[in-house]
DNA sequence: CTTGAACCTATAGTGGCTAGAGGTTCTAGG
DNA sequence: CCTAGAACCTCTAGCCACTATAGGTTCAAG
């Protein structure tokens, strides 16, 4: 029987997480329900601690919630092939190349906008004259962010 | 006297924004509220189009709301200088600029991952295994994303 | 006069937390 | 044994920028 021995502010600690954090993440069924201490206080043990650490560290890693919960269920059935988890890894690293694909193209869209450093007016200013003429830009087709 | 002719479906072709977007746009403050006709339907003119069209470009390029807010307010003194715009814009590059940066290092972690491609059992799974120990990471010092 | 598209309001949901109110329990010192 | 204060509890609301749904009204064409 393994020891159940940390509060949530101990395991907040051992594991960077906020406090309200961990409790919401009990709430959406990601982590299991702690046992309780007499006084209705949540009491954890080691397991809590490397099944919350998994999910920080997956959240560092820019993956969802629900690529996190599935992972995490992988881990429950280790006879299975990592083929599911290469599967959502690969499908994450596509998602955040595309991002940053759009973020550099922002990134000189901005930059084109700032290089005609103008003094004078703002009826002359090349940020806004940009902003509000679409035509000003190189490309048109951006694609929302986030 | 301007021509108060489109509906609200108009303005969200015209713009290439949905009609919900529109209304919260006005719930907000960022679109004055245009005249209604008889029957309670908006009404918006030209003037109307070019507003939000000012939005829409700048949610494209990223800027949020607030700057957008901003950006639309300078707008209206134009004897004002490009100072306020610029340095509204040089914020949003910076911000973007440490986007870019993050979710690069995010990249070269998960391609580390992934080239360790593992056929074999979940057990010895890469993916699996650097989620569940923090060591396996190159760079521990994550911020999150978003 | 009827159909159906487009409009209206109001509310709730998205993701991933975070902040606050208002109350209880635990722990250390006197 | 008592008290102060830190840490815990639950519950609700807020963040961003929308999006979706429900349930109703108005408008234009046939």
């Amino acid at each position: 029987m393994p020891s159940k021995n940390f509060t949530i502010g101990h395991l907040a600690r051992e594991t960077g997480t906020k406090v309200p954090t961990i409790r919401y993440y009990e709430k959406i069924g990601l982590l299991p329900e702690p046992f309780r201490s007499a006084g209705n206080q949540r009491l954890y043990g080691a397991d809590h601690i490397d099944r919350l650490a998994f999910i920080r560290h997956g959240r560092d890693l820019g993956f969802g919630l629900d690529a996190i919960r599935e992972l995490l269920s992988l881990t429950d059935e280790p006879e299975q092939t990592c083929e599911r988890a290469d599967a959502i890894a690969a499908q994450h690293l596509r998602e955040v190349e595309n991002r940053i694909a759009r973020l550099q193209a922002l990134k000189a869209e901005l930059e084109r906008m700032l290089d005609h450093q103008c003094d004078g007016e703002l009826a002359d200013c090349r940020v806004i004259e940009v902003l509000a003429d679409h035509r000003h830009c190189l490309h048109s087709d951006h694609q929302r962010i986030d």
